[in-house]
DNA sequence: TACTAACGGAGCGGAGCATTCCGTTCAGGC
DNA sequence: GCCTGAACGGAATGCTCCGCTCCGTTAGTA
């Protein structure tokens, strides 16, 4: 919308974008989607995308990464918070859960064989993990025995609930689930709950095979 | 243990459980597996299995049938429980989440079409599920804001949680996530968490490719 | 010994998918 | 206006994998 950017190097720059955003989404809903369905989410032909990426495994690889890049600029982010140590621990587990950068965690790990690039990123994220947790629980306001490694099990938990036909409304169920976690995390109460529960309508949806 | 029982008939009664319990560790597992992986953790050929299923869909449904009648077994012994409401809540929680049923639907849901006797066992479970519910919030002891249908949302999540290489280990870890989940449930604090954080191992093995 | 329920497991047939390749389009230089 | 090649679209290829069948075997039973 910006730029009137016209010709190929425009067309392919943009092209860039839109199979990474595909790729992201098509494999985050299903793990095992073949490549013609990114291209398709795309809008892409097969040579657009084979062009970026020397093989389907490259392009996931590729997807966690940016994950997460994600991942670890909320963490910088909430690091640099320097207000209400609470509100700032709260605040980053909303925004991770809202970026669902766990959701590739869960369903890609596994798949694929990690670079350096992968583990120096993950090595990088586990340390903020630990300041972050440290400087949390300093201000005593997380339970005693709680553990950094929480974190990584609550956000793969909540990147489980996938109810919900659209992505705002899962996402709205996401923060439902967190908030009760949190209230668990937290040593004084006490918020009420984002958003209502699951219908049952939603519930039943999980029973219909899939096409 | 019990009978000394021998002859082809009896064989093929150890069979069923043997090919039933096979099948359901093997698909929770891994969703996609294929059929022969099941014969093989059963230590028993294709025949056998084909002769009490005509196909695989049928095999899936009748795991989740077993699952789901466990869990409404689970409902019962609660509602039947007239002691302290809280210590019956918690512990129904703390047994479906060591039953690991709800691995089922998060993994096996939308792979097969479901029948008439798995609606009506929902429908079931459903009932159970309100009763159960409105009854521990009559006693008060949980939150206001909390709905029948967060149970379901609860049990989905603590199944995501995979860590740990053995099934100890992960049943172990998932008690940890209730236990954390369960506080954010209750009214009033508080209890320690079970068992330790994941390992920073446990973390690393989501990574190496399945083979 | 003859009969048959219950098996084991190799192999068939077909579906699905990563990857390649060929023909097309068009921005940009002459 | 014409040529060149980067960037594409999408059909075709070649393979892997898996549900299911089938044939030969075993061992209770009469």
């Amino acid at each position: 919308m910006t730029a009137p950017m016209s010709g190929r190097k425009a067309q392919a720059a943009r092209n860039d974008d839109l199979i990474l955003d595909a790729a992201r989404a098509v494999f985050v809903a299903d793990p095992g989607a073949p490549v013609s369905a990114v291209a398709h989410a795309a809008g892409v032909g097969m040579s657009a995308l084979y062009r970026r990426y020397p093989s389907k495994e490259d392009l996931v690889r590729r997807i966690c990464t940016v994950g997460l890049e994600v991942y670890i600029g909320l963490a910088e982010d909430c690091l640099a918070d320097d207000g209400d140590a609470w509100e700032a621990f709260a605040t980053f587990m909303r925004r991770v859960v809202e970026a669902d950068t766990h959701s590739l965690t869960l369903n890609l790990a596994g798949t694929f064989t990690p670079d350096d690039t992968l583990f120096a990123l993950a090595e990088r994220a586990s340390e903020l993990n630990v300041a972050l947790f440290d400087r949390t629980r300093a201000a005593g306001v997380i339970r005693d025995d709680l553990t950094v490694s929480d974190l990584g099990l609550v956000f793969e938990q909540i990147a489980a609930v996938a109810f919900g036909a659209t992505p705002e409304r899962t996402a709205l169920l996401r923060q439902r689930c967190l908030g009760l976690v949190l209230e668990g995390m937290r040593t004084a109460p006490t918020r009420p709950l984002p958003g209502p529960g699951v219908t049952d309508d939603e519930f039943a949806q999980r029973w219909v095979p899939r096409g």
